[in-house]
DNA sequence: AGCACTTCATAACATAGGTTATGGGCCGCT
DNA sequence: AGCGGCCCATAACCTATGTTATGAAGTGCT
């Protein structure tokens, strides 16, 4: 999974907004790869924002530790998201990120995106509209920890790493692997990892969710995004036509 | 307040990044101004993006309706802040927005920014950094949000707003006006209102938060920071030489 | 001044989720 | 194969916050 084949690029692609030039630029930015291990910390909160990565392999998470001694997850990452934009335009890390499970990302510096940027007004629009459907996905969370039962919470979760997977094929005969446990989905969802287990059985008996080991499996998607209230317009890949020049 | 004089523009003009005609493209945006009453709508979820504003006088919020009646507020805008940002590359609003008390807006259209983006570098990389500063708050709250009391996620919001209010010197002799009905703050936080008026009793009787009609003050305010945990790094304005040129 | 309306404080009660503890299953290491 | 270490499930108990209700205070309208 390349950023070339990202869902916004592909879109920008497919309304042959993107120049050989543009495509050239967006495979330079992986140019260089960089095998990751399970667990590997890519870098910390607080430290100076040197590079940001196209996730090629694995998953990886943002997060911030809390004085209580836990850690508040922000966002995971699946192969084919950038990783560190949050940070561009500011000094230091608002947040460290760290791999779930072994993986290869590309790292690139800011120059390099900066130069991106003035490069190419089409990547430049394609770079701001990954950025802002990533802080929808943020947005998103932040309605539903505010106010929704765990169960809703899970769901909802479980629900948009779904739709995420599958647009990037992961997701075979509605199965999909989730290498995340229970305490970590307790520092996404901002629950504790013993009300997680306890929300993994409720879903279970009433037929939402089933997991064995690492593999979900939704038996009725359509009752689960009911249930977690999902709305799936933050997710939308479609750009306006003012960003595919079409206006 | 005018975007002009926000702190992120300051500084680029600090630094001498800005030349007269960015300065111009600015004044420009604030062309044309409207008056706008106290509760009125400027746009509903799901309405199409037609324009963004610069919140010139007054206080905004932007929000989401949840199923069961309540709504989720997302983010309070304080005058010279740009609303609507959020939605720039959606093709519909995520969410609605409403004025608490009467003010004034200036609208331009989502062409006028695109056209200030591909005129002028150091502009964009300023709305960029705006973009991105607004987004980090967001983040914030959903750390503090997820695994906060009650007590610190409204001394923690107390804290952010006194210190954006300061920025823009709406803070006389540390007192300032808060017009959020506390049903309002709960909407916020992902409180009951009841519970906000509990806590606000709880902050007064720790000697906190005094609160008297609208008017805030903190006896304490290093306390009150303490107790909430509140970091200011994401509030950080500034920017990355990178940003101003200089590197 | 009087009236309706909203906002706020407080109390009593209900509950979702946190905490601590225990045991079982699975994994990797030697 | 045996051992130590996670990860997970479940139970018992605790607490922060939600819910409902009531009255007081403030606000705006006529």
């Amino acid at each position: 999974m390349t950023l070339l084949n990202s869902v916004v690029i592909q879109q920008l692609k497919r309304h042959g907004a993107l120049s050989e030039a543009d495509e050239a630029l967006l495979i330079e930015l992986e140019h260089s790869s960089r095998r990751v291990v399970a667990g590997e910390i890519l870098w910390q909160e607080g430290s100076d924002v040197a590079l940001f990565c196209v996730l090629k392999e694995g998953w990886a998470y943002s997060f911030r530790y809390l004085d209580n001694g836990s850690m508040q997850i922000l966002k995971v990452y699946l192969p084919g998201d950038i990783i560190g934009m949050r940070d561009f335009g500011f000094s230091k890390r608002l947040a460290g990120v760290a791999m779930i499970n072994a993986g290869v990302v590309c790292p690139f510096s800011p120059q390099h995106l900066s130069q991106l940027i003035r490069a190419s007004p089409t990547l430049a629009t394609g770079v701001v509209a990954i950025a802002v459907r990533q802080q929808a996905m943020l947005t998103e969370r932040l309605v539903y920890i505010g106010r929704h039962t765990a169960q809703q919470r899970l769901g909802h979760f479980l629900y948009e790493i779904y739709l995420r997977l599958r647009r990037i094929g992961a997701v075979e005969e509605g199965r999909f692997q989730l290498p995340l446990s229970q305490e970590q989905l307790g520092d996404v969802l901002g629950l504790s990892a013993v009300h997680v287990s306890r929300t993994f059985s409720m879903l279970r008996e009433e037929g939402l969710v089933l997991k064995e080991r690492q593999e979900v499996f939704f038996p009725d998607p359509e009752a689960l995004a009911k249930m977690a209230e999902f709305n799936a317009t933050y997710l939308d890949e479609s750009l306006p036509p003012a960003f595919l020049g079409i206006d």
